[in-house]
RNA sequence: GGUCCCAUCGUCUAGUGGUUAGGACGCUGGCCUCUCACGCCGGAAACCGGGGUUCAACUCCCCGUGGGACUACCA
């Protein structure tokens, strides 16, 4: 990779300075879904730009919902979409001792409380406040008590009540929290297992994280969390949080718009290098480009070109991005990528042939889900004519010609484009016809169908046996049909 | 309800205190042509509203409006 004199200098800046390190954390209750996948990408970018270090962390907590096919799923989406990672995985579940330890250290210091309110009594009070037009927090009940530890009781942060707490994002710029808003979150559950909250929290610092990238959906957590940051003297982190994506509706991305999980998008035959260039640029831009490479964007990603409002997912574009790679991709990739796509009744084991088959159609499809059934003749002995494809172009006025042309380019020798181009040439001047009246009826024979890659392509593809063996079928068709 | 965020074509976005507001997807007219696709050329299509600041605002500020997120012993 060239290195530009920008890119240099944040390189030498990395070395002097402290290292940047980041890192993704998804929660293994699913798949890997559009928005996380975008996430990962900008942190894996922004770090692969500055030379830093990217720590990959399954946020397994909830031990209710967190699952083991989750974790290998979202690690396999990660790795088709080329987003490796430096460290890890680490599992925070893993990491409890160290989360008490942490929760201890508070409670040793004042910092945090026990608290005996019940899941109930507190959703009790929520809804109260909520139905008196009034804040729904935590209205501090245990706060004073000095409770010791008993069965089912959970820890809270004692959280400052005055003041402000500031959060400078990189993205969005300075965000004021007014620290009254904030309630004494739980940081430890009844069931002795951190939160969200605080296991985050802890294993930042300990990861020495320096650049918290993640979802727009975390705002309001991170005062919280910078609070938190404080109480146990850790350094804060930079943080920055990225928009949004939407469905066409204009609200949080969902199965009801259509895929979300990443892989369901290599199912229905998407590029990785597709699914990469359009998430990058939900949020991001480089001027007016629109196609690039993953050297390109690790040499041009940066935070500060990350865009504050929400995008909306559009397929469209995803799918003629596919289509532009699908177009551009060798066909020896296509052959690879095929292998797991092709129906079993095709025979695919002459690659010779089905290389020439996939280059035939790529600048056809759209998805790689497409070319079987664009493939489906060269494949297969007998063509299944189009009917009314049939109907209109294998007619017995046409048989003659099929005929000769049949007999006529058995003598092609070294059946290449050029040589059939000739003999189709001189053929439709011997017979004064315009190439018109042959193309079509042609084409069905050779096809079934009335589209189809150019003659010439598909003669050279099919082969001269495979030629005049589809022709001759064509002919017996008509002459069975009179 | 409260807190926070956001606002340029339908969508993704570029952009500057003075521009014919640019590109891309999609849509659309045409060219190429053996069909289709590709490719090429063209078209329609946007600065949410109201106040300021300013010689000048789409751009800066305020207020609305609209949208979104969060408001869990989920993450």
């Amino acid at each position: 990779m060239n290195l530009n004199p920008i890119r240099f200098k944040k390189m030498q800046e990395n070395q002097i300075m402290k290292k940047i390190r980041t890192r993704f954390a998804p929660s293994p209750t699913g798949y890997l879904h559009i928005g996380g996948a975008r996430t990962a990408l900008f942190n894996w970018l922004f770090t692969r730009h500055h030379y830093g270090e990217f720590v990959l962390r399954i946020e397994d907590t909830d031990q209710q919902r967190s699952t083991e096919e989750s974790t290998q799923a979202i690690l396999d989406a990660m790795t088709w979409l080329g987003l490796n990672w430096d460290e890890g995985p680490f599992f925070q579940a893993q990491r409890v001792d160290l989360h008490r330890e942490m929760v201890q250290k508070l409670i040793h210091e004042d910092k945090a409380y026990f608290c005996t309110c019940s899941p109930e009594e507190l959703e009790e009070k929520r809804k109260q406040a909520l139905a008196t037009g009034k804040k729904p927090k935590y209205d501090g009940t245990c706060r004073e008590k000095r409770l010791k530890k008993t069965p089912g009781s959970v820890v809270r942060f004692r959280s400052e009540q005055t003041g402000a707490t500031i959060v400078d994002d990189l993205i969005k710029g300075k965000i004021v929290f007014n620290n009254e808003e904030l309630d004494d979150l739980i940081i430890e559950r009844g069931d002795g297992y951190p939160t969200y909250n605080f296991a985050v929290v802890i294993d930042d610092a300990l990861m020495n994280i320096t650049h918290v990238i993640r979802g727009d959906d975390h705002v309001n957590n991170t005062p919280r969390q910078i609070l938190l940051y404080k109480a146990l003297g850790f350094d804060v982190p930079h943080f920055a949080h990225v928009p949004m994506i939407l469905g066409s509706d204009k609200t949080r991305l969902s199965k009801r718009h259509g895929a979300t999980s990443v892989m369901a998008y290599k199912d229905m035959g998407y590029l990785p290098e597709a699914l990469v260039n359009y998430l990058v640029r939900l949020g991001w831009a480089h001027g007016d480009q629109e196609i690039f490479s993953p050297e390109e964007l690790i040499n041009l990603f940066d935070l500060d070109a990350v865009g504050k409002s929400p995008a909306v997912f559009n397929p469209e574009k995803l799918l003629w991005l596919n289509a532009h790679y699908i177009k551009e991709a060798t066909t020896d990739r296509l052959m690879e990528e095929m292998k797991p796509i092709w129906p079993a009744a095709f025979d695919t084991s002459d690659s010779v042939f089905t290389q020439k088959v996939i280059s035939d159609l790529q600048p056809r499809v759209k998805t790689l889900r497409e070319l079987p059934g664009m493939a489906d003749f060269y494949f297969t002995e007998n063509v299944k004519y189009d009917e009314q494809a049939a109907e209109k172009f294998l007619t017995s006025e046409i048989s003659e010609y099929l005929k000769a042309i049949a007999s006529g380019i058995a003598s092609v020798q070294n059946f290449s484009k050029e040589n059939i181009e000739e003999f189709l040439k001189n053929f439709i001047q011997e017979q004064n016809i315009k190439f018109k009246v042959i193309a079509q009826p042609l084409r069905v024979a050779l096809t079934g169908k009335t589209v189809s890659p150019g003659i010439d392509e598909l003669m050279v593809t099919l082969g001269k046996e495979r030629v005049i063996t589809k022709i001759s079928d064509a002919i017996n068709y008509i002459e069975s049909r009179q």
